[in-house]
Formats: structure tokens, sequence, C-alpha cells
DNA sequence: TATGAATGAGCGTTCATTCAT
DNA sequence: CATGAATGAACGCTCATTCAT
């Protein structure tokens, strides 16, 4: 399997660092190429383009999101605790790898539209797993009954989404993991049944 | 003064109309001409780049929604109040033009990092109208006294940016209007003193 | 009409420059806009691509060969003195344009099957010609009756091209026109009624 | 020597049958090794470079054809005879390997104008075989005394090229066998002493 | 002998911007 | 003011060849 191997490993590692450092519009492959210390040649003998290095940017760092977040919802926690634990995870994951931060939130946001579309392929497991969180949590009758499971989405993963931009573009100068139990709060407040 | 001439607006119209139609990337100022119905060497008589008609295209836009937010804002409105009319407003004016819904929830963001920062430029002067609001209503007890503004600010524009996003990612083919008040009452219960 | 502007001859005629001294396969686009005097852009203002630039160069100077067989057509001439002037003149072009001579006979048959075809499109002109002329041959009763159509025309063809390649194979240095007469005598036997 | 072995002949074969299937451009040394059955490397230890594998393509096939045609001189026969047998041959090998023909008649003229002087060196032999059969028939009256044999000579490969070529363009749909006898009376009427 | 992963030079085409008219 | 022909820099990808194993 040619993701298991090193190289490919080393090209999608490379990959981020350029974008973060260059600009989406500046990251060429001959500099992923150089970044990754491999011949330009060598990149297609693991991505059959330039659009599948960065789907698979996105695949392999995504994953590292579910994964986590399949084992939390393994655990024995309720609907608050596992929000929580989620929103902590996302936010911890990003400010431990600025330059996949600035990637995710600022970078690939700039592909086009049928990149654009093999990523939310891939975001999807992960919205998928939150959409679980919340049924679980309306049927336990932590959550509100009432609400729309799509707009409760929407609502959880945009204000994640959001506070994380809102810290990238502000160079990343604050502390983002101080901001998780106030966005629980503020989340949970909207979700709760009452 | 430029931007009240005829040529101005038709060109920033064109513009919109052909972002939405052929994607950011392949609106050329070529393109962009045809539709304003101008040579090409013209566009540079009113616009100094290609970026400036782009940030030019946010500008003229988004005034439509600071204008009508000051508006609202005049009214003898609540804050929970004046938070839909917001966000009504927001969806009503994306609903009645969906070319400019593309533009701004698809098409803009795949621009560069130097058009970004002008954008958000653009957007701060919304955003501060939207923390006066809030800040209005922590002042007289409706909001909740704890809460971090900006942590705030962020749930509010993030959940009403994702659902619209959402909305023409899926071909714009439910009632995008209808979603208010449940978007309302999920945004007031996150916020709301209790 | 482009094919009328001055700069549409001029990139023409400096393509078959620079693959009479390039080859076909060095006869890189920026090579040509070089010779031609214009930047490379400018080739797209007047052609689709570079096969486009290709088959205009045969096309505009197959035209020769066909006006010029046309003209001799139209002359009270008998099958014989048409078909030696239709040889000499096909000697006498090409004998004048020594660069076309290597580009027709060498390099253009280099291309690929794509471009072959439409090459072959061109040539037909010329070669219904031909046919008109041994057809009436037939009918005045100067040819053989009996002989098939194609395969006269194939001989007639096969020859002189196979004479011409051979000179310029031979860096044209004796003189091909001179060959003229024999070949016709050599030709005619061929086809002569007996 | 190499040409002895068997994987010598194996890469040629493969590289007939490749050449005739993707063509000459889409021949790519990669592909000859797999349909051969061994390694990219393998193929260097064999031929010095790509060209090298084409020109032993051209150099054992045009083999068939000589040795043929020496079988046919050999016997005891004048000079119409020998030609018609030297066509007949011509078309039998190319009739019974249709792959061999599209690489011969269309792929192998697509290369450049270094490769092609190397297949005309080995042309020449097979050539020169055909001016040995002119010269006697001209030494033993049966042709005529006054052609020039090279002309001749191109006058014969010529027709019999160009009859080919067009069969394989054709899609090789006719019999190519059948037109021999017509083509043979064709070349004798053009050369027949009178 | 045989392998096949790695190399890296080379090129057609687009499009924002200019400037002579 | 308006035009639009001309400019030329910039880049993803292929594939013949090598060489460590």
């Amino acid at each position: 399997m040619k993701r298991d191997k090193p190289k490919y490993k080393k090209i999608v590692d490379a990959a981020v660092v350029v974008i973060a450092e260059n600009g989406y519009h500046q990251a060429q492959v001959s500099k992923i190429a150089k970044e990754a210390g491999v011949a330009d040649g060598t990149i297609y003998l693991y991505f059959k383009n330039k659009e599948d290095i960065l789907v698979s940017v996105f695949r392999e760092k995504m994953a590292i999101f579910v994964s986590n977040l399949q084992t939390i919802l393994e655990k024995d926690l309720n609907t608050s605790e596992m929000l929580f634990k989620m929103i902590d995870n996302h936010f911890f994951v990003l400010h431990e790898d600025r330059h996949l931060a600035i990637v995710t939130q600022l970078e690939l946001r700039q592909s086009g539209k049928k990149l654009r579309l093999r990523i939310n392929e891939v975001l999807k497991e992960y919205l998928d797993l939150l959409d679980v969180i919340l049924k679980e949590g309306i049927d336990t009758g932590e959550l509100d009954q009432t609400m729309d499971v799509r707009l409760a989405r929407q609502m959880v993963f945009g204000t994640i989404d959001e506070t994380i931009t809102s810290w990238v573009m502000n160079d990343q100068k604050y502390d983002l993991l101080k901001l998780a139990p106030e966005v629980h709060r503020l989340i949970m407040n909207g979700l709760r049944a009452r």
C-alpha cells in the first residue's frame, strides 16, 4: 500500500508545510518535492496529480480528528462531556500543528469547486460522528427534543470553525485551548433541553 | 467619484454574474468586460487591477447588509428581536440574489490570502455592528453577562454563515428564509442570560 | 478574416522555416514566435493551438499546388501534357522553396495520427484533381481503359512523392527540375493506352 | 551475440505490438517492457536506448523482405516475373502481419530525422536488390534501355509503398494481395522496353 | 543477469495588464 | 474616455534512462 510508504507521508507533510508557508496558489509541485527531498517526478509515483496531493493532505490529517472522535464516542460519557471532548480535541490538534491549522482554515478553502467537493466527502465522516452525538443527546433527553439536527450540527461546527479561523487569522497569538470551555458553554446553552 | 459612474456599477454587477456562473477561477477579466459590455482596457480606467474588482464587489454588496443592519439598530427593539431581524435580513438578501449568495459563500473564498484580508476589513464593519447589539444585550441583562463578546460574535456569525453555505451547497433547493426562526432560537439559547 | 492579416502569414512562414531548420520535434511554439517576431501569446490570437499552426502551414502551402493545378486543368491540353505540367509544377514549387520541401517531405510526416488525418483531408483536394485528369484521359482514350483509377493515382503520386523525398534526403544536391521529363515518361508508359 | 537471445526477440516483437496498438508516440519503453514481460531496466541490457529498439524492429523485420528477395533472385526467372514475385512477396508479408504493416507504413514514419536516416540505411539493402533486378532487365533488353535506374527504382518502390499505405489507412479492409497483378502491370508498362 | 524506484529536463498554453490609436 | 491587439511570465506533468540491490 502506497500510503504506508515513508515517502508518501514525507510528501504529505511537505505539502502541509509548503502550503502553510507559501499559500495555496504558491504551492507549486516542485516546491513540495524540494521540501520533501525528492525529485519532482517522484511525486507522481505516489499521487495521481496535484489535486490528489491536496485531497490526501486533508484525508490523512482529518483521519486524526475522526479517530480521536471515535475514541471519545466509545467512552462512557454524557453528551455534554462528549461535546467538550470533541471541541477540546479539535482545538488541541490544530493548536499542536500550526501549519496544519493554516492549511485547513485558510488555504485549502481557496481550492476549486471540484477539490472542495472531494474535501467535503472526507469531512462528512467527521460530521456524521457529530450527528451521532447529537442524536444520542436528543434521545437521552439531554438536548432539546424539538431542534433540527442538521441546524444543530451546523451551529456546532460553524462555531468551532469560526473560532479557529479567527484565531488563525490573528496569527494564533492567543491561547486557543483556553477558549474550549467557553465555546462549549455557548454551544451547550444553545442545544440544552429546557 | 468613479464609484458613482454607471460603468463602475455595470462592471461590479457583471463580475457577480460572471463569477457566479463560471466560478472564481474561470472569471477572467475579459469575460467580465464582455458581460459588462465594455472593452478589456476600460476595466482599468475604473479599477486598479483584478483584485480591486473583487474587493469592490464585496464592498458594494456588503454595504447593503451594513445599511440594513444600521436601520435595524435605529429601531426600538430588544436584543432578541434585533438578532432575529439581523438573521432574517441576512438570509433575505442572499435569498433574493442567488448569484450573490454563490459568490460570497463559495467563490470569493477561493481568493488568495491578500484578497481575503481585504475582504475581512470590509466584513469588520458588519461584525462591529453585531458587537454593538451583543454588548447592548449584555448591558441590559438580556444576554449572559459572563460570556466573551468575541466568542459570542463568532458563534452568531459562524452559525449564520455555516447555515447559508450549507444551503448554497445544496443548490438552494430548500427555503432558507424558513430556517430563520430556528436558527434564531438556537443562537438565543446559546446567548441568553440564565 | 484572420488568414488575411499579415501576422497570420508571418507566423505560417516562420513555422516553415523553424520546422525545416530544427525538425518537427524541435519546433517549439516559442521558437516559431521568435522567428515570426511576435510574442508567444500572439500565436494564440491567430491559431487555436500548435496543431492548428501545422495544419495551417500545410493548408496554405498546398493551396498553391491546387490553384496551379486548377489553372492547368483549364487550359486546352491533352492528358499527357497535363500530367507533365502537373509534375513540373509540383517539382518547381518545392524546388523554389527548399524549406517547404523539407517540411512536406520529411518533417510533417512525423506528426501524430490525428494531425496526419487532417493533413490528408487537405491533400485530398489535390488528389481529386489528379483523378479528374486521369478519368478524362481514360474517357478520351489516351490512357489505358482497363486500369483502376485509384491504383493509377497512387502510382502517379507515389512516384512523384518518392522522387522528391529522395531528392530532399540527398540534400537537394542535384537538379530536381531536370528529372521531370523522365518521371513523366515513366508514368506515361505505365498509364498509356496500348 | 545478443540478437540471438530469446529476450532480444521478445522485446522486438513486443515493440511491434505496442507501437501498432498504441501508436508511435504512445509506445513508451515501460509499455514495451511490460508487453515483453521484463523489467524496464532489462531493456537496456539488450538495447542502447529507445531509438536502438526501433531501428532493431525495422532491421529484424526488413531482413525477412531481403531474404525472401534474395531467394527470388536466385531462381531462374525473367525480370517481369521477378518484379511480380517481389511485389507479391512485399504485399504478402505485410498482409500476414497486420501489426507490422501499421508499424512500417504509418507509425515508424513519425520518428525523427536521425532515426529515419538509420532506417533508410537498412532499407538500402532492399533497394539495392531491386536495383540489381532492374539493371539485369535493362541488360537483357527486357526493360527500357534509356531510363534512369534510380528513377525507375523510385517509381517501383513509390508505387508499392503508396499502395500499401493506402490499404493500411483504409483499415486494411480490402484484399491487398489481389492488387498485385494490377500494380505489376502498371509498373511493367512504365518500365518495359518499347 | 535482472529489477524497478527514482530522477529531472523540457514545453504548450493562459490571462492580467499595457499602450498606441 | 474608450478600445482591443499584443505581451510574456509561469507551471503541472511525462518518460527515457540510471543504478543500488
